[in-house]
DNA sequence: GCTGTGACGCCAT
DNA sequence: AATGGCGCCACAG
């Protein structure tokens, strides 16, 4: 049995429109789980292969990808063109994070 | 059912 | 600004 909590990540995770991000707690948080960030980028390192999620609409509460070597720069260019703009590999969080409609 | 782990977050230096 | 340490919790072994 899968937990609540998962379910509700993938079904917020795929909500996000496209040229808009969502940082791990913030995802963790409306899940109803607000220490929940890890679980959150455990559930994409598992499912983001099986599921259609756009993983890479995930970020940090940084506005830095989390990811290193070659995925982070997928994820990166994946971002860039859907027209969200990088500075020194951080994107501003007030112009490009998205807020979640209900919670 | 106990233990280790992780694409994290926050606060104290 | 950069680092380090601790907390938190679902899942795999």
């Amino acid at each position: 049995m899968i937990e609540k909590f998962t379910l509700d990540v993938i079904h917020i995770i795929k909500s996000i429109p496209k040229g808009k991000v969502m940082t791990y707690g913030q995802i963790a948080f409306i899940a109803g789980n607000p220490f929940g960030a890890r679980q959150v980028a455990r559930i994409l390192h598992s499912m983001s292969q099986k599921e259609q999620l756009p993983w890479h609409r995930v970020i940090n509460a940084q506005g830095k990808i989390s990811l290193g070597g070659e995925m982070g720069i997928i994820q990166k260019s994946r971002l860039v063109d859907e027209d969200i703009i990088f500075k020194n590999d951080r994107i501003n969080l007030r112009k490009f994070q998205y807020h979640y409609p209900n919670e």
